[in-house]
DNA sequence: ACAGTTTCCCGTAAATGC
DNA sequence: TGCATTTACGGGAAACTG
């Protein structure tokens, strides 16, 4: 019998953990006042049971004692109504489902003054299922457990909880649940850091990191001779932020060219410098922005002059600006005024010899770059990228802060910047003066 | 004495009415679970009444009886606790102030199974604010009430709510306080429609519609010689939804544009072609499209060639393309590749005679097409709308689906498309070819 | 003042009800 | 089934709170 109670006791399972609906693939994060759901399954296959078993979910109950439950936040389950246990499909033996769960802060915080302060992302809470019976007079409860969860407020708090999650899981391998873990985190190798990194990687973007991509980041996030990375540095760091803007970058504007393995992207300027030198003019590479923490993309290519070289790079696009126009076809249109008024796309290879078309034309955007038939009266358009080639340090730019008023001057910038694109009929300050007036005025 | 009692009972007033925080030049609409704020002032002047007045908020208390109550949804608020008046600043009186009032529905709906059914936008409710005080050995209850309320669960019903409150407003000045009015609406006369119609204008863009939009408008609208429009219309028309979404697009886009008068906006396109006609090559205006819903803006011009005239018109602007380049940048730079391949900005005049620049050169802004300093070692760069005059009829387009793949066919279209404005060196098929390699091919 | 944290709430999308 | 209405919740910003 005491046998059977203890098979029993762990035979009680959280199926699936708790996941936040919107974001399956990064489980053990819950936002308060956001439903999701557990399941939670007897795995002995006593339909006998059926009916008898109520199952309460309870919070942190019983972690480690008064020191920890007192400095942590604590939170209550909405609508936390017990449940019963109920047959699933025909010998699949007992479960019960908890579709409506989210949690509420208990507004009860004495919030243990201080030392060691956690944020509450690195606070790691637990939902048990409690269940019990009686059987041959003796008393058996059983309990299971979720897997460790980061409680947030704001989605604003994801990147935050994200690294708290990957720690953990790095962690949790080598010791046991421990949800004080970043009471005292130990660090990790940069081999464990990096391997997870990747992992990102490959589950946003259906890719992992090359050899040179880890290597460049190592370079930013590893800076001491130890190869170890501590957890203050890399949750104070604003690396993991820059890292997580380039992951939702990649996510919503860029999943299909990083699968493809089109964006070197990791590259510092120096590398990219480097690189392309030796390549003829018009190669080009992808790198992300390094200093734009939100996430953002640019290109570099390479201009060869009269034996001189030159490696230029484009203002980064942001997720913002990738919303009017996709990367392909920013690159496939991308256009630039030269010296002596000619336009041209100086995107021609993509390095280190590919053609530009032949990398990217898959996913231009064909019914934006062919004219639409003239269905409904309106004629097609389009947004083209569009560069001026800057001016040589030797002769600094005029001061171009303009007064629109001006009309003539207005024309004169307008003629520089534009007029081998536009056309101009006629000198400009004869084509803007009014035409020769009619004889009907207003409707 | 009573007629003191009766003094007092008209000096309880709402002061504020309830008004949505974020929408404060749209009163009377309340949404669920979104705070607002009621101030409820006594306006006899009587201190001695300090703290002895509890003013409690009731939802629809009392007004037509069961017929109504029933057929309407019913609210609760979520923290009604009353509350006591308490003297303002000195000399001012006693007041109180609800500043966390929110409303949640009743779920005890058995919504009169129909006939005069209204739809929730048609729904007036009044919020009131009760208090009393016994004086000389008399009860004297008192009353302030709310202006009418219309509520609302999610903010896609603010443009239909807006019209019931404009609806209502019109007629309110004739009959009193009807909260049945929606249960058979009396028509309006388009001068009085169109009267509100052009304030909702003033109020969004500081400038209200003249005698030429108007008119354009009550062509949509008025369809019966009597010149009454009729509620069930209005409301069933998609015509106030279609008004509603340019109010929106002026609100977040256009303020200055309309507020100086150079959108004619409400002109038909049969108009537009007259009106253009008898201009000169490049004269434009700027209409609203009537057939997307959204809020959307356009440009036609007119051009006079070889004695043959034509109008045309851009492809409609959203609110999302906006976003991207505001639409003074779109016309300044708005460039079209024409027969012969030569690139030029159609539009020269706004109508009847301005010069573009003239109009419009006031809000371009500077910083988007003069270069920035290469500060941050990026070239700057920006977007430039660009249209591909139309293919004639005579020579219709060939099949425009193109295979991406193909790198020849690819740049073949692409040289038809752009040769002029991207000016390519050599043939699209030599200078695309793979570079000659070198000894470097990968760091 | 300030940073970490929560709340507020629009706008869109999905779910629900009828 | 379709439409009317509500709910859900991400995301940005304001408000809170020590």
């Amino acid at each position: 019998l005491s046998l059977l109670k203890k098979l029993l006791e762990n035979a009680l399972v959280v199926e699936k953990q708790p996941v936040m609906s919107s974001t399956p693939q990064r489980p053990l994060i819950l936002k308060t006042g956001v439903r999701f759901t557990a399941t939670v399954r007897f795995l002995a296959n006593l339909p006998e049971f059926k009916c008898l078993l109520k199952v309460k979910p309870v919070f942190d109950k019983g972690v480690g004692e008064i020191m920890i439950t007192n400095c942590l936040r604590q939170f209550d389950f909405n609508r936390d109504n017990s449940k019963v246990m109920d047959v699933d499909s025909p010998n699949e033996g007992l479960v019960v489902e908890f579709a409506h769960m989210s949690l509420k802060e208990k507004k009860a915080r004495t919030r243990g003054s201080s030392e060691s302060h956690l944020g509450v992302t690195e606070e790691l809470h637990v939902i048990k299922f409690l269940t019990g019976f009686r059987y041959a007079g003796v008393n058996c409860d059983i309990e299971a457990c979720s897997l460790p969860v980061v409680v947030i407020s704001s989605t604003a708090q994801i990147p935050a909880a994200w690294a708290s999650v990957m720690w953990y899981n790095l962690l949790s391998t080598s010791e046991p649940r421990n949800l004080l873990l970043f009471v005292d985190p130990p660090p990790l190798t940069w081999q464990q850091l990096s391997q997870v990194l990747s992992w990102q990687f490959l589950s946003v973007g259906q890719r992992e990191l090359d050899e040179n991509q880890l290597l460049m980041l190592r370079e930013k996030i590893v800076d001491n001779p130890d190869g170890l990375v501590h957890w203050s540095k890399f949750k104070n760091d604003t690396t993991w932020i820059w890292i997580d803007g380039i992951l939702d970058l990649i996510k919503r504007h860029l999943t299909d060219l990083w699968r493809d393995g089109y964006i070197m992207g990791f590259v510092s300027r120096k590398t990219t410098q480097i690189l392309l030198q030796q390549k003829p003019t018009g190669t080009f590479l992808l790198r992300f922005s390094e200093s734009i923490k939100d996430g953002a993309i640019t290109f570099s290519w390479v201009e060869h002059t009269n034996g001189e070289s030159r490696v230029h790079a484009v203002e980064p696009y942001t997720k913002k600006d990738l919303l009017a126009l996709s990367l392909p076809d920013i690159i496939y249109l991308y256009s630039m005024r030269e010296e002596g008024n000619r336009t041209r796309n100086p995107l021609c290879y993509l390095y280190p010899n590919i053609p530009r078309d032949a990398a990217f034309g898959h996913y231009y955007s064909a019914e934006k770059l062919a004219p639409k038939k003239d269905v409904t009266g309106y004629i097609d358009r389009k947004l083209v990228p569009f560069s001026v080639y800057p001016t040589p340090p030797s002769s600094p730019p005029p001061n171009m802060e303009v007064d629109w008023d001006n009309c003539a001057e207005n024309d004169q910038l307008f003629h520089d910047l534009f007029s081998d694109l536009l056309d101009l009929p006629g000198s400009p300050l004869i084509s803007m003066s009014p035409p020769p007036a009619t004889s009907h005025s207003s409707p």
